[in-house]
DNA sequence: ATATTTAGACCGACTAGTCGGTCTGTACTA
DNA sequence: TAGTACAGACCGACTAGTCGGTCTAAATAT
């Protein structure tokens, strides 16, 4: 790995996350940025036409990254459970590099200036439609229950999902990992059809006799 | 229904409610909100301490509302199904009533100050707790599959749900009602054992088979 | 090799405007 | 007369953004 020096602008985001996230866009101010990472506002407005512009760059980095790791996962499979499967599994890394970001992206979206809003909200239906179409896809072939509409099915998912960012702590109790395997095997048994359960069930939790008895909840 | 003259307080309230879920608390001025309702700041002062405390009541009245129904809905039935199948139920009571304020309440939770937040936090969980306990017992009785970490089955519920005042939209193609069909029928699929399948149908999707033929999702 | 020019990254004092909150005055009520 | 409810001018703190200037390092000239 070479050891690039780190450019200010990279800097400037990095800590802006982090204060962000911690404290608000609005109670973060410019001078507070350049402070904590020992810079100047010269330094910040030669990187960045405006506070907006900055908190922009926070919300793409984020969810152009969401995009590509969903695309991925879709064009690596051939089935709709496999599929919707490995795009729940991408959530496990993508909560545990990117916690800070999906923070500021849900709790701040609004203080995004109308240009960048759009934009940003053209991405985050992009990634909505790339879960919709695997939903859809899985109806035709009767995997999914049809009788289910398949925008609602759709945001159900994406709901249970992204709530996470609101109560899930890297220190607590429970794993990112955890997480998902109940998630998807709370949806495979929501929506698969009798008909398609086999296929399912590799995907979902594993539980021998013995262990249930002493199970604990945590 | 006594036709009683608003208070300015209430008034106050309203408007900021409706200012607040479009343009977000920090966008919205005190000096608008008066505006808005031909009062002054005078008047704005002297109904509340602070730009702060106004913030507050919005999310209280909200909160307060959520916990009684909830609670309501526990002590009106004996199952966990029949107790989780109205606790849903009552969601779309209030998000028809109260959309408004349920944006405010997960947008700008994190513009209340420190003390406010804690009362607010301390209900918000008082709130989960309820629908947890339903889970819990579920498990007890095994109505509700056990092999299921009982918080993040909560937490997932809770996330399919709140997500909701995201995406839905009163002037849409889909009614609260529709919705809450929909997550009832995949959270009893999720969640319910075998055993307890057939006291859960009854709240499910119904569809008779000339429906299914002429599907169309919407 | 050394001197000179220049681009552009970065600095920080300053400005212009904003907004929560106060204070004094006034109208109305009991 | 005392108290309450409100009006609206005003204050002071704060902050996004500006602008003239500096410093470094690479390109070019000598």
């Amino acid at each position: 790995m070479p050891m690039v020096k780190k450019t200010l602008k990279q800097r400037i985001v990095d800590a802006s996350v982090v204060l962000f996230q911690q404290d608000g866009y609005h109670n973060v101010t410019v001078e507070r940025i350049v402070e904590y990472i020992g810079a100047s506002k010269g330094g910040f407005y030669h990187n960045f036409k405006s506070k907006d512009e900055l908190l922009y760059e926070v919300h793409d980095v984020f969810i152009s990254y969401v995009i590509k790791q969903s695309q991925e996962a879709y064009d690596k499979y051939d089935t709709p459970i496999k599929r919707l499967c490995a795009m729940l599994q991408t959530l496990t890394q993508v909560f545990d590099v990117y916690q800070s970001h999906i923070t500021v992206f849900y709790e701040e979206s609004r203080s995004l200036s109308e240009e960048y809003s759009a934009i940003i909200h053209k991405k985050r239906d992009q990634y909505r439609d790339i879960l919709q179409k695997v939903i859809e896809e899985g109806q035709q072939t009767k995997d999914f229950r049809a009788e289910l509409p398949c925008t609602i099915v759709t945001m159900a998912i994406v709901g249970m999902i992204n709530w996470t960012y609101m109560w899930f702590k890297q220190t607590g109790p429970l794993t990112m990992e955890e997480i998902t395997e109940v998630f998807t095997d709370m949806i495979l048994r929501a929506i698969v059809t009798d008909q398609a359960m086999e296929e399912a069930t590799q995907f979902m939790v594993k539980m021998k006799p013995e262990e249930q008895a002493g199970f604990i909840n945590v």
